[in-house]
DNA sequence: AGAAGCTCTTTCACATTATGAAATGATAAA
DNA sequence: TTTATCATTTCATAATGTGAAAGAGCTTCT
């Protein structure tokens, strides 16, 4: 009886509602909220209790959702492995891999490699010169467009359309330097096609600075981004210049080994 | 119940086909097999053609799966961010990490936890004392259970008619020291029980010793299997001692931590 | 070149499968 | 106790998913 205007509509692909809708109420989970409850999560996603629930218990029979001592719902260890072989199957990152090393070798840094998902940048891979422990621990983290730099170059090469919908959209300030202001983002994205490398100082870690450069694939798109980052210490306006170059190669590389052929 | 000759049945949910077949298809991509075209993967998961295409195209319009220039399919980068996602959620993962660094400190080996993953053990966490680049590399890898300390650890915990069916089916040797002899196996996994440990000698890797122990939940069930191993250079037969009653601590403080009160 | 064979893709009539309102349990708060 | 809230099950309904068949590309053989 209540069919008012939408709190969220599910897209679902022609022949697999039901298909769409369980992959919803996956990424309904994430690292800010890692669990839910039935009656937390229909209502998220603006689903009947019914089906949320027939859904999520056909997902846990597969393992890909766990429930707590308490009945809440949290992802489940069979994603671990599927995106444990989602990862090693990327071409994209058996690309990247060697030339992350060198880049990390090079600059003492840690170089990572991200690729656009929905709203978010999402880390493909990462290797750090310096921190060899605890690596690896931000593999499959989402991180915002506007307050990286990866995030903000994944962005400026997006049609125009999809720029203004995301400028439209709440730019939320994760420390005092995230740039909140749409007027000014804009800017930055022009500039950082014009120069083809983009920079986020202290925008996402307060006194961590990055730069990200673009990869293309054969079709000469930009898939994924390329950045090395480090304490603002080290990082010094002298360095910039060699960092970038460095990354920029790293990036150029990359884009060669999946078939980009400049012209 | 199943008749090994038929093809292959996928256990759909009720009132969730789609979804069951969908995940049915997720899982057909593995480490050995990461890439499927669509008649392949269609004959596999014994689905009609059409069916498999439209179940693929929706996952794809999600990022689960993503295709080639070939068209042929793969596991999609959302799939990362998701298993990211579970296992930084993961509970076992959280009170087990502490107890896994000491344990890879004070053996000055490789730490690792693991739980059954359907017919396979599947790597939650791992910490290196030695190795400390590149680790993290196996999380989300799925290992043969006969062949692997964990495996048969976890194995011979689990209900007798479960542990006759894995015993029925194709023991592969992985080396030549791989135990491939059901009579053989089974009087291991009831030794494994009898002692609460379980060691693998070259049975995956020529050279490779490990051990492993039970982790128990609130609830008195075997969750999860921690172990610890290196070069058999390394794991004397003098030094295996010591290795289990660190092992073996281990294993009871992530219990403990679990909710488990021994009694 | 044309035919034959292959795989991928789309269509469409049909009914199986998924849906959600409502009823029922189960638990917690008043 | 009653009241409220959340989880689970049921079941009539039709919308969704299904698969045979035909179409569209592309490769290989004759």
């Amino acid at each position: 009886m209540s069919s008012e205007s939408e709190p969220q509509t599910i897209e679902t692909y022609p022949g697999a509602q039901a298909v769409s809708r369980a992959i919803a109420l996956l990424k309904a989970f994430d690292d800010a909220h890692a669990e839910w409850s039935l009656a937390e999560i229909s209502d998220y996603v603006n689903l009947n209790r019914a089906t949320t629930h027939r859904l999520l218990a056909a997902l846990e029979s597969e393992g890909l959702i766990q429930r707590n001592t308490t009945g809440h719902y949290r992802l489940g260890h069979e994603l671990i492995g599927l995106g444990g072989c989602a990862m090693r199957a990327s071409e994209l990152r058996e690309a990247a891999r060697p030339e992350l090393e060198t880049l990390a070798r090079e600059t003492g840094e840690t170089a990572v490699l991200e690729v656009l998902a929905k709203r978010h940048t999402l880390i493909i891979d990462e290797v750090s010169d310096r921190d060899p422990l605890g690596i690896s621990q931000d593999i499959g983290a989402r991180l915002p467009l506007h307050a990286t730099s990866t995030g903000k170059l994944l962005l400026a090469y997006r049609p125009a359309a999809e720029i203004d919908e995301h400028l439209q959209g709440a730019l939320t300030a994760v420390t005092p330097h995230t740039i909140i202001d749409p007027a000014t983002l804009r800017a930055q994205l022009d500039e950082i096609v014009a120069r083809g490398y983009a920079v986020a100082d202290g925008e996402l870690d307060v006194g961590f600075i990055a730069v990200a450069a673009p990869v293309y694939d054969a079709g000469r798109t930009v898939v994924a981004a390329v950045s090395v980052g480090g304490p603002a210490l080290r990082i010094s306006p002298e360095r910039q210049p060699e960092i970038v170059a460095s990354l920029q190669v790293t990036a150029r590389r990359i884009s060669r080994r999946l078939g980009y052929r400049p012209g």
